[in-house]
DNA sequence: CGATTACTTGAGGCCTGTCAATGATGGTGG
DNA sequence: CCACCATCATTGACAGGCCTCAAGTAATCG
Protein backbone atom coordinates (compact mmCIF):
# COMPACT_ATOMS: atom_id res chain seq x y z
CA UNK A 1 0.00 0.00 0.00
CA UNK A 2 1.45 3.47 -0.87
CA UNK A 3 0.97 6.94 -0.16
CA UNK A 4 -1.66 8.65 -2.04
CA UNK A 5 0.01 12.27 -3.54
CA UNK A 6 -3.43 13.88 -1.77
CA UNK A 7 -1.92 12.11 1.63
CA UNK A 8 1.42 13.01 1.32
CA UNK A 9 3.21 14.52 4.04
CA UNK A 10 5.44 16.34 2.86
CA UNK A 11 3.30 18.43 0.86
CA UNK A 12 2.02 20.05 3.76
CA UNK A 13 5.36 21.80 4.87
CA UNK A 14 5.76 25.34 4.27
CA UNK A 15 8.72 24.78 2.17
CA UNK A 16 6.84 23.24 -0.39
CA UNK A 17 4.59 25.13 -2.73
CA UNK A 18 0.99 24.24 -2.88
CA UNK A 19 -0.73 22.04 -5.50
CA UNK A 20 -3.93 22.58 -7.81
CA UNK A 21 -6.33 20.30 -8.16
CA UNK A 22 -5.25 19.11 -11.33
CA UNK A 23 -1.80 18.45 -10.20
CA UNK A 24 -2.37 16.33 -7.56
CA UNK A 25 -4.80 14.11 -9.54
CA UNK A 26 -1.95 14.38 -12.49
CA UNK A 27 1.20 13.52 -9.76
CA UNK A 28 -0.80 10.61 -8.66
CA UNK A 29 -0.94 9.12 -12.18
CA UNK A 30 2.63 9.97 -12.71
CA UNK A 31 3.90 7.79 -9.39
CA UNK A 32 3.85 4.51 -10.48
CA UNK A 33 4.71 3.12 -6.75
CA UNK A 34 7.40 2.98 -4.11
CA UNK A 35 10.74 1.95 -3.50
CA UNK A 36 12.40 0.76 -0.34
CA UNK A 37 16.19 1.13 -0.32
CA UNK A 38 18.34 -0.39 2.12
CA UNK A 39 21.22 1.35 3.87
CA UNK A 40 24.47 1.29 1.28
CA UNK A 41 22.18 0.85 -1.18
CA UNK A 42 22.69 1.91 -4.64
CA UNK A 43 20.04 3.76 -6.04
CA UNK A 44 20.99 5.18 -9.18
CA UNK A 45 24.31 4.26 -10.94
CA UNK A 46 26.94 6.92 -12.23
CA UNK A 47 27.64 6.70 -15.96
CA UNK A 48 24.32 4.90 -16.23
CA UNK A 49 20.71 5.70 -17.50
CA UNK A 50 17.51 4.15 -15.77
CA UNK A 51 14.09 4.31 -16.86
CA UNK A 52 12.84 5.24 -12.82
CA UNK A 53 13.27 8.75 -11.38
CA UNK A 54 12.33 9.37 -8.10
CA UNK A 55 11.48 11.95 -5.49
CA UNK A 56 12.49 10.90 -1.56
CA UNK A 57 10.05 10.38 0.66
CA UNK A 58 11.73 9.89 3.87
CA UNK A 59 15.12 8.49 4.82
CA UNK A 60 18.97 10.22 3.64
CA UNK A 61 20.74 9.39 1.39
CA UNK A 62 23.54 10.99 -0.53
CA UNK A 63 24.91 11.83 -3.95
CA UNK A 64 28.59 10.91 -4.97
CA UNK A 65 31.37 11.13 -7.77
CA UNK A 66 33.68 8.72 -7.66
CA UNK A 67 37.11 8.75 -9.55
CA UNK A 68 39.18 5.88 -11.20
CA UNK A 69 41.91 6.52 -8.12
CA UNK A 70 39.35 5.83 -5.60
CA UNK A 71 38.49 9.17 -4.01
CA UNK A 72 35.04 10.22 -4.06
CA UNK A 73 33.79 13.46 -3.80
CA UNK A 74 30.04 13.56 -2.32
CA UNK A 75 27.92 16.03 -4.09
CA UNK A 76 25.17 16.26 -2.06
CA UNK A 77 23.14 14.96 0.56
CA UNK A 78 19.45 13.31 -0.33
CA UNK A 79 16.97 14.59 1.97
CA UNK A 80 12.97 14.29 1.96
CA UNK A 81 11.24 16.05 -0.99
CA UNK A 82 14.37 15.77 -3.63
CA UNK A 83 14.21 14.71 -6.99
CA UNK A 84 17.04 12.40 -8.08
CA UNK A 85 17.66 11.46 -11.45
CA UNK A 86 16.83 14.82 -13.45
CA UNK A 87 19.94 14.20 -14.94
CA UNK A 88 19.03 10.75 -16.25
CA UNK A 89 15.38 12.03 -16.92
CA UNK A 90 16.65 14.94 -19.69
CA UNK A 91 20.52 13.72 -20.85
CA UNK A 92 20.05 10.14 -20.51
CA UNK A 93 22.65 9.03 -17.74
CA UNK A 94 23.75 10.23 -14.55
CA UNK A 95 27.06 12.33 -13.72
CA UNK A 96 26.84 10.67 -9.95
CA UNK A 97 25.60 7.42 -8.24
CA UNK A 98 22.80 8.18 -5.46
CA UNK A 99 23.04 5.72 -2.45
CA UNK A 100 21.09 5.24 0.51
CA UNK A 101 22.64 5.77 3.86
CA UNK A 102 19.46 5.00 6.15
CA UNK A 103 16.28 3.07 5.07
CA UNK A 104 14.77 5.44 2.32
CA UNK A 105 10.97 5.31 0.61
CA UNK A 106 11.64 6.81 -2.69
CA UNK A 107 8.04 7.52 -5.18
CA UNK A 108 8.75 6.08 -8.50
CA UNK A 109 8.15 7.83 -11.78
CA UNK A 110 8.37 6.11 -15.37
CA UNK A 111 11.29 8.31 -17.20
CA UNK A 112 9.23 7.92 -20.20
CA UNK A 113 6.16 9.74 -18.48
CA UNK A 114 8.42 12.94 -18.70
CA UNK A 115 7.93 13.88 -22.00
CA UNK A 116 3.99 13.77 -21.38
CA UNK A 117 5.00 16.23 -17.95
CA UNK A 118 6.16 18.59 -20.74
CA UNK A 119 3.50 18.56 -23.27
CA UNK A 120 -0.01 18.57 -21.09
CA UNK A 121 1.65 19.93 -17.36
CA UNK A 122 3.83 22.72 -18.22
CA UNK A 123 2.73 23.60 -14.50
CA UNK A 124 5.07 20.62 -12.83
CA UNK A 125 7.49 21.25 -16.05
CA UNK A 126 8.09 24.26 -14.69
CA UNK A 127 8.72 22.99 -11.50
CA UNK A 128 10.78 20.12 -12.57
CA UNK A 129 13.23 23.05 -13.57
CA UNK A 130 13.30 25.31 -10.86
CA UNK A 131 14.25 22.38 -9.07
CA UNK A 132 17.24 21.78 -11.26
CA UNK A 133 17.87 25.44 -10.74
CA UNK A 134 17.83 24.90 -7.53
CA UNK A 135 20.60 22.08 -7.26
CA UNK A 136 22.37 24.23 -9.77
CA UNK A 137 22.41 26.88 -7.03
CA UNK A 138 23.10 24.94 -4.10
CA UNK A 139 26.21 23.25 -5.76
CA UNK A 140 27.55 26.54 -6.70
CA UNK A 141 27.00 27.07 -3.26
CA UNK A 142 28.82 24.10 -2.16
CA UNK A 143 31.69 24.85 -4.41
CA UNK A 144 32.56 28.12 -2.79
CA UNK A 145 32.63 26.72 0.32
CA UNK A 146 34.99 24.18 -0.53
CA UNK A 147 37.12 26.45 -2.72
CA UNK A 148 37.03 29.40 -0.70
CA UNK A 149 36.60 28.61 3.18
CA UNK A 150 39.27 27.18 5.46
CA UNK A 151 38.73 23.42 7.11
CA UNK A 152 36.59 25.46 9.94
CA UNK A 153 34.87 27.60 7.76
CA UNK A 154 33.97 24.61 5.41
CA UNK A 155 32.69 22.07 8.39
CA UNK A 156 30.54 24.89 9.52
CA UNK A 157 29.09 25.77 6.57
CA UNK A 158 28.54 21.93 6.35
CA UNK A 159 26.51 21.80 9.74
CA UNK A 160 24.91 25.03 9.22
CA UNK A 161 23.62 23.63 6.22
CA UNK A 162 22.51 20.88 7.31
CA UNK A 163 20.75 22.20 9.98
CA UNK A 164 18.78 25.23 8.37
CA UNK A 165 17.46 22.17 5.21
CA UNK A 166 16.16 19.70 8.10
CA UNK A 167 14.90 22.56 10.09
CA UNK A 168 12.71 23.73 7.10
CA UNK A 169 11.48 20.09 7.14
CA UNK A 170 10.16 20.18 10.52
CA UNK A 171 12.95 17.59 11.94
CA UNK A 172 14.44 19.76 14.50
CA UNK A 173 13.65 19.40 17.48
CA UNK A 174 14.52 21.40 19.86
CA UNK A 175 17.65 22.35 18.47
CA UNK A 176 18.62 18.28 17.37
CA UNK A 177 17.87 16.99 13.48
CA UNK A 178 19.13 13.78 12.60
CA UNK A 179 22.20 13.22 10.86
CA UNK A 180 22.87 9.36 9.61
CA UNK A 181 26.13 10.04 8.11
CA UNK A 182 29.75 8.77 8.59
CA UNK A 183 32.50 11.52 9.58
CA UNK A 184 34.11 10.33 6.40
CA UNK A 185 31.06 11.34 4.37
CA UNK A 186 31.09 14.58 5.47
CA UNK A 187 35.01 14.96 4.74
CA UNK A 188 34.30 13.72 1.51
CA UNK A 189 31.94 16.50 0.49
CA UNK A 190 34.46 19.10 1.71
CA UNK A 191 37.36 18.01 0.37
CA UNK A 192 39.04 17.54 3.75
CA UNK A 193 40.64 14.68 5.20
CA UNK A 194 38.79 12.47 7.64
CA UNK A 195 41.26 13.02 10.48
CA UNK A 196 41.02 16.48 9.65
CA UNK A 197 37.34 16.65 9.21
CA UNK A 198 37.21 14.73 13.09
CA UNK A 199 39.42 17.67 14.80
CA UNK A 200 37.49 20.53 13.22
CA UNK A 201 33.91 19.23 14.60
CA UNK A 202 36.27 18.46 18.04
CA UNK A 203 36.70 22.10 17.85
CA UNK A 204 33.26 22.92 17.26
CA UNK A 205 32.00 21.06 19.87
CA UNK A 206 34.72 21.90 22.91
CA UNK A 207 32.81 25.40 21.88
CA UNK A 208 29.63 24.18 22.80
CA UNK A 209 29.17 25.71 19.36
CA UNK A 210 27.68 22.26 17.57
CA UNK A 211 27.95 18.53 18.44
CA UNK A 212 27.47 15.98 16.02
CA UNK A 213 27.54 12.38 17.31
CA UNK A 214 25.28 8.83 17.24
CA UNK A 215 23.56 10.28 13.77
CA UNK A 216 22.62 13.74 15.75
CA UNK A 217 23.26 17.03 15.07
CA UNK A 218 22.79 19.35 18.00
CA UNK A 219 23.43 22.80 17.24
CA UNK A 220 23.84 25.02 20.15
CA UNK A 221 25.03 28.63 18.99
CA UNK A 222 23.55 28.94 15.69
CA UNK A 223 24.69 32.76 15.19
CA UNK A 224 28.00 31.81 15.41
CA UNK A 225 27.88 28.22 13.30
CA UNK A 226 26.73 30.92 10.89
CA UNK A 227 29.32 33.44 11.23
CA UNK A 228 32.17 30.78 10.97
CA UNK A 229 30.61 29.68 7.53
CA UNK A 230 30.53 33.40 6.40
CA UNK A 231 26.85 32.73 5.54
CA UNK A 232 23.94 35.48 6.14
CA UNK A 233 20.64 34.62 7.45
CA UNK A 234 18.44 34.30 4.40
CA UNK A 235 15.00 32.04 4.81
CA UNK A 236 14.33 29.38 2.76
CA UNK A 237 11.66 30.39 -0.41
CA UNK A 238 9.12 27.57 -0.87
CA UNK A 239 9.89 25.68 -3.52
CA UNK A 240 8.38 22.95 -6.11
CA UNK A 241 7.87 19.12 -4.26
CA UNK A 242 7.56 16.60 -7.85
CA UNK B 1 20.57 44.79 -36.98
CA UNK B 2 20.49 41.93 -34.77
CA UNK B 3 20.99 38.09 -36.37
CA UNK B 4 17.99 35.99 -37.48
CA UNK B 5 17.84 33.08 -35.27
CA UNK B 6 17.65 31.06 -38.75
CA UNK B 7 21.32 32.70 -39.57
CA UNK B 8 22.50 31.53 -35.84
CA UNK B 9 26.01 30.70 -36.65
CA UNK B 10 26.29 28.68 -33.33
CA UNK B 11 23.13 26.59 -34.43
CA UNK B 12 25.09 24.88 -37.23
CA UNK B 13 27.52 23.26 -34.89
CA UNK B 14 27.44 19.79 -34.22
CA UNK B 15 27.61 20.71 -30.34
CA UNK B 16 24.06 21.78 -30.77
CA UNK B 17 21.14 19.75 -31.32
CA UNK B 18 19.05 20.40 -34.71
CA UNK B 19 16.19 22.90 -34.38
CA UNK B 20 12.79 22.14 -36.44
CA UNK B 21 11.28 24.76 -38.39
CA UNK B 22 8.81 25.12 -35.88
CA UNK B 23 11.04 25.69 -33.11
CA UNK B 24 13.35 28.64 -34.97
CA UNK B 25 10.20 30.39 -35.81
CA UNK B 26 9.31 30.24 -32.23
CA UNK B 27 12.99 31.37 -31.00
CA UNK B 28 13.10 34.57 -33.45
CA UNK B 29 9.71 35.53 -31.51
CA UNK B 30 11.10 34.86 -28.36
CA UNK B 31 14.70 36.83 -29.07
CA UNK B 32 14.08 40.56 -28.24
CA UNK B 33 17.18 42.08 -29.14
CA UNK B 34 20.69 41.93 -28.28
CA UNK B 35 22.68 43.33 -25.85
CA UNK B 36 26.54 44.35 -26.56
CA UNK B 37 28.30 44.08 -23.37
CA UNK B 38 31.73 45.65 -22.66
CA UNK B 39 34.38 44.19 -21.12
CA UNK B 40 34.29 44.24 -17.17
CA UNK B 41 31.02 44.60 -17.38
CA UNK B 42 28.16 43.34 -15.16
CA UNK B 43 25.22 41.43 -17.15
CA UNK B 44 23.59 39.75 -14.22
CA UNK B 45 24.09 40.94 -10.33
CA UNK B 46 24.28 38.34 -7.43
CA UNK B 47 20.92 38.09 -5.45
CA UNK B 48 19.01 40.17 -7.63
CA UNK B 49 16.50 39.83 -10.15
CA UNK B 50 16.30 40.38 -14.12
CA UNK B 51 13.85 40.85 -16.36
CA UNK B 52 15.53 39.70 -18.98
CA UNK B 53 17.80 36.76 -20.03
CA UNK B 54 20.28 35.91 -22.42
CA UNK B 55 22.02 33.92 -24.43
CA UNK B 56 25.81 34.61 -25.25
CA UNK B 57 26.19 34.84 -28.64
CA UNK B 58 30.26 35.61 -29.22
CA UNK B 59 32.53 36.64 -26.60
CA UNK B 60 33.39 35.22 -23.19
CA UNK B 61 32.57 35.65 -19.23
CA UNK B 62 32.38 34.40 -16.51
CA UNK B 63 30.20 33.75 -13.45
CA UNK B 64 31.43 34.39 -10.09
CA UNK B 65 29.65 34.87 -6.03
CA UNK B 66 31.12 37.37 -3.69
CA UNK B 67 31.28 36.51 -0.13
CA UNK B 68 31.15 39.64 2.35
CA UNK B 69 34.72 39.37 2.97
CA UNK B 70 35.85 40.05 -0.13
CA UNK B 71 36.52 36.90 -1.55
CA UNK B 72 35.49 35.16 -4.82
CA UNK B 73 34.59 31.91 -6.38
CA UNK B 74 34.41 31.60 -10.11
CA UNK B 75 31.99 29.27 -10.72
CA UNK B 76 32.03 29.00 -13.92
CA UNK B 77 33.10 30.79 -17.19
CA UNK B 78 30.75 31.83 -19.82
CA UNK B 79 30.96 30.57 -23.83
CA UNK B 80 29.11 31.18 -26.53
CA UNK B 81 25.82 29.50 -26.68
CA UNK B 82 25.90 29.26 -22.97
CA UNK B 83 22.21 30.69 -21.26
CA UNK B 84 22.44 32.82 -18.36
CA UNK B 85 19.47 33.72 -16.24
CA UNK B 86 18.04 30.46 -15.55
CA UNK B 87 18.21 31.43 -11.65
CA UNK B 88 16.45 34.41 -12.42
CA UNK B 89 13.81 33.27 -15.23
CA UNK B 90 12.66 30.51 -12.68
CA UNK B 91 13.31 31.14 -9.21
CA UNK B 92 13.72 34.85 -8.58
CA UNK B 93 16.81 36.15 -7.66
CA UNK B 94 20.47 35.04 -9.66
CA UNK B 95 22.69 33.24 -6.87
CA UNK B 96 25.28 34.64 -8.93
CA UNK B 97 26.82 37.34 -10.75
CA UNK B 98 27.41 37.32 -14.80
CA UNK B 99 30.38 39.58 -16.03
CA UNK B 100 31.81 40.07 -19.43
CA UNK B 101 35.61 39.43 -19.72
CA UNK B 102 35.71 40.35 -23.33
CA UNK B 103 33.08 42.50 -25.49
CA UNK B 104 30.19 39.81 -25.58
CA UNK B 105 27.10 40.26 -27.96
CA UNK B 106 23.80 38.31 -26.03
CA UNK B 107 20.68 37.63 -27.36
CA UNK B 108 18.03 38.97 -24.79
CA UNK B 109 14.74 37.56 -24.08
CA UNK B 110 11.98 38.72 -21.83
CA UNK B 111 11.74 36.85 -18.44
CA UNK B 112 7.69 37.01 -18.96
CA UNK B 113 8.05 35.22 -22.36
CA UNK B 114 9.23 32.08 -20.09
CA UNK B 115 5.73 31.17 -18.86
CA UNK B 116 4.48 30.96 -22.73
CA UNK B 117 7.47 28.78 -23.59
CA UNK B 118 6.55 26.02 -21.04
CA UNK B 119 2.84 26.06 -22.25
CA UNK B 120 3.39 26.77 -26.35
CA UNK B 121 6.50 25.15 -26.73
CA UNK B 122 6.67 21.99 -24.92
CA UNK B 123 10.08 20.84 -26.71
CA UNK B 124 11.51 24.36 -25.99
CA UNK B 125 11.02 23.95 -22.22
CA UNK B 126 12.68 20.73 -22.36
CA UNK B 127 15.43 21.68 -23.96
CA UNK B 128 15.93 24.42 -21.37
CA UNK B 129 15.76 21.93 -18.58
CA UNK B 130 18.83 19.55 -20.31
CA UNK B 131 20.64 22.88 -20.16
CA UNK B 132 20.01 23.03 -16.57
CA UNK B 133 21.08 19.61 -16.06
CA UNK B 134 23.66 20.21 -17.52
CA UNK B 135 24.90 22.89 -15.95
CA UNK B 136 24.32 20.70 -12.57
CA UNK B 137 26.73 18.41 -14.00
CA UNK B 138 29.45 20.66 -14.89
CA UNK B 139 28.70 22.57 -11.52
CA UNK B 140 29.63 18.33 -9.64
CA UNK B 141 32.92 17.62 -11.86
CA UNK B 142 33.89 21.30 -10.84
CA UNK B 143 33.08 20.47 -7.07
CA UNK B 144 35.33 17.49 -7.22
CA UNK B 145 38.10 18.64 -9.05
CA UNK B 146 38.31 21.72 -6.29
CA UNK B 147 37.34 18.76 -3.48
CA UNK B 148 39.76 16.10 -4.43
CA UNK B 149 42.46 17.20 -6.99
CA UNK B 150 45.82 19.02 -6.01
CA UNK B 151 47.07 22.06 -7.36
CA UNK B 152 48.78 20.38 -10.40
CA UNK B 153 45.51 18.05 -10.79
CA UNK B 154 43.18 21.36 -10.49
CA UNK B 155 44.88 23.29 -13.26
CA UNK B 156 45.28 20.81 -15.80
CA UNK B 157 41.56 20.08 -15.04
CA UNK B 158 40.94 23.63 -16.27
CA UNK B 159 43.02 24.03 -19.17
CA UNK B 160 41.80 20.63 -20.52
CA UNK B 161 37.86 21.47 -19.19
CA UNK B 162 38.15 24.61 -21.12
CA UNK B 163 40.47 23.31 -24.36
CA UNK B 164 37.27 20.67 -24.76
CA UNK B 165 35.07 23.22 -24.61
CA UNK B 166 36.17 25.69 -27.15
CA UNK B 167 37.56 22.59 -29.82
CA UNK B 168 33.83 21.86 -29.75
CA UNK B 169 32.55 25.00 -30.42
CA UNK B 170 35.06 25.12 -33.59
CA UNK B 171 37.75 27.93 -31.62
CA UNK B 172 40.39 25.50 -31.96
CA UNK B 173 43.23 26.31 -34.33
CA UNK B 174 45.79 24.10 -34.27
CA UNK B 175 45.95 22.87 -30.45
CA UNK B 176 45.24 26.77 -30.31
CA UNK B 177 42.67 28.18 -28.33
CA UNK B 178 41.70 31.68 -27.04
CA UNK B 179 41.49 31.91 -23.31
CA UNK B 180 41.15 35.73 -22.26
CA UNK B 181 41.07 35.85 -18.51
CA UNK B 182 43.32 36.65 -15.96
CA UNK B 183 45.42 34.42 -13.83
CA UNK B 184 43.25 35.72 -11.10
CA UNK B 185 40.12 34.30 -12.26
CA UNK B 186 41.39 30.87 -12.75
CA UNK B 187 42.76 30.68 -9.35
CA UNK B 188 39.14 32.01 -8.19
CA UNK B 189 37.58 29.01 -9.86
CA UNK B 190 40.19 26.65 -8.43
CA UNK B 191 40.69 28.10 -4.83
CA UNK B 192 43.93 28.48 -5.03
CA UNK B 193 45.93 31.39 -4.57
CA UNK B 194 46.94 34.02 -7.99
CA UNK B 195 50.93 32.82 -6.89
CA UNK B 196 50.47 29.01 -6.38
CA UNK B 197 48.72 29.26 -10.23
CA UNK B 198 51.00 31.00 -11.50
CA UNK B 199 53.75 28.75 -10.37
CA UNK B 200 51.62 25.46 -11.25
CA UNK B 201 51.27 27.12 -14.99
CA UNK B 202 55.20 27.45 -15.44
CA UNK B 203 55.21 23.75 -14.13
CA UNK B 204 53.00 23.25 -17.00
CA UNK B 205 54.91 25.87 -19.73
CA UNK B 206 58.17 23.72 -18.52
CA UNK B 207 56.97 20.52 -19.18
CA UNK B 208 55.76 21.04 -22.35
CA UNK B 209 52.46 20.18 -21.59
CA UNK B 210 50.10 23.37 -21.92
CA UNK B 211 51.01 27.13 -21.95
CA UNK B 212 48.67 29.81 -21.45
CA UNK B 213 49.56 33.59 -22.24
CA UNK B 214 48.32 36.71 -24.05
CA UNK B 215 45.25 34.85 -23.90
CA UNK B 216 45.88 32.08 -25.66
CA UNK B 217 45.92 28.49 -24.38
CA UNK B 218 47.96 26.43 -26.54
CA UNK B 219 47.84 22.52 -25.76
CA UNK B 220 50.71 20.47 -26.72
CA UNK B 221 49.70 17.12 -24.75
CA UNK B 222 46.41 17.00 -24.39
CA UNK B 223 46.77 13.14 -23.51
CA UNK B 224 49.38 14.44 -20.79
CA UNK B 225 47.04 17.01 -19.79
CA UNK B 226 44.07 14.32 -19.73
CA UNK B 227 46.06 12.06 -17.28
CA UNK B 228 46.96 14.99 -14.68
CA UNK B 229 42.80 16.31 -14.24
CA UNK B 230 42.56 12.06 -13.92
CA UNK B 231 39.51 12.78 -16.53
CA UNK B 232 38.91 10.22 -19.26
CA UNK B 233 38.31 11.02 -22.91
CA UNK B 234 34.56 11.21 -23.27
CA UNK B 235 33.34 13.11 -26.07
CA UNK B 236 30.73 15.98 -26.03
CA UNK B 237 27.20 14.79 -26.78
CA UNK B 238 24.92 17.66 -28.51
CA UNK B 239 23.09 20.17 -26.23
CA UNK B 240 20.18 22.13 -27.24
CA UNK B 241 20.64 25.91 -27.83
CA UNK B 242 18.54 28.34 -26.43
C1' DC C 1 56.51 59.45 -17.77
C1' DG C 2 54.14 58.34 -13.49
C1' DA C 3 50.32 55.23 -12.43
C1' DT C 4 47.97 51.07 -12.90
C1' DT C 5 47.38 46.23 -13.88
C1' DA C 6 49.02 41.72 -14.58
C1' DC C 7 52.59 38.34 -14.39
C1' DT C 8 56.72 36.31 -12.14
C1' DT C 9 59.80 34.64 -8.56
C1' DG C 10 61.79 33.86 -3.86
C1' DA C 11 61.42 33.06 1.23
C1' DG C 12 59.18 31.51 5.28
C1' DG C 13 55.42 29.61 7.89
C1' DC C 14 51.06 27.37 8.83
C1' DC C 15 47.19 24.66 7.67
C1' DT C 16 46.08 20.30 6.40
C1' DG C 17 47.30 15.52 4.77
C1' DT C 18 49.43 11.15 5.94
C1' DC C 19 50.83 7.63 9.04
C1' DA C 20 49.98 5.18 13.06
C1' DA C 21 47.98 3.53 17.23
C1' DT C 22 44.01 3.14 20.37
C1' DG C 23 39.26 2.91 21.87
C1' DA C 24 34.35 2.00 21.16
C1' DT C 25 30.67 -0.48 19.18
C1' DG C 26 28.21 -4.10 16.99
C1' DG C 27 27.78 -8.31 14.45
C1' DT C 28 29.18 -13.23 14.01
C1' DG C 29 30.27 -17.83 14.86
C1' DG C 30 32.11 -21.35 17.77
C1' DC D 1 28.66 -16.34 26.32
C1' DC D 2 32.74 -14.86 24.67
C1' DA D 3 36.65 -14.48 21.41
C1' DC D 4 37.05 -12.47 16.83
C1' DC D 5 36.49 -9.25 13.25
C1' DA D 6 34.92 -5.11 10.89
C1' DT D 7 33.64 -0.42 11.01
C1' DC D 8 33.95 4.04 12.78
C1' DA D 9 35.68 7.69 15.89
C1' DT D 10 39.64 9.73 18.20
C1' DT D 11 44.27 11.44 19.10
C1' DG D 12 49.35 12.38 18.46
C1' DA D 13 53.47 13.10 15.57
C1' DC D 14 55.43 14.63 11.49
C1' DA D 15 55.93 16.28 6.87
C1' DG D 16 54.67 18.86 2.93
C1' DG D 17 51.73 21.48 -0.15
C1' DC D 18 49.92 25.72 -0.41
C1' DC D 19 49.31 30.52 1.43
C1' DT D 20 51.13 35.02 2.56
C1' DC D 21 54.36 38.55 2.24
C1' DA D 22 57.36 40.96 -0.59
C1' DA D 23 59.90 42.64 -4.48
C1' DG D 24 60.71 43.04 -9.26
C1' DT D 25 59.52 43.06 -14.40
C1' DA D 26 56.71 44.11 -18.30
C1' DA D 27 52.99 46.23 -20.71
C1' DT D 28 49.32 49.63 -21.18
C1' DC D 29 47.32 54.13 -20.58
C1' DG D 30 46.26 59.03 -19.86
Amino acid sequence: MTTKCEDCPLRRLDVFKEFSKDELIFMDRFKTGELIAQPGTEVLAQDASSTQLYTALSGMGLRHKTLEDGSRQVVGFVLPGDFVGLQTGVMDVMRHSVEATTQMTLCVFNRSEIWSLFKNQPQRAFALTHLAAQEESLLGEALTAVGQLDGMGKVAWALHRFFTRLTALDLNSNGRVPMPYRQQDLADALGLSLVHTNKTLAKLRDKGIASWSDDDLVVHDEARLAQLAHVGSEEAKPRPLI
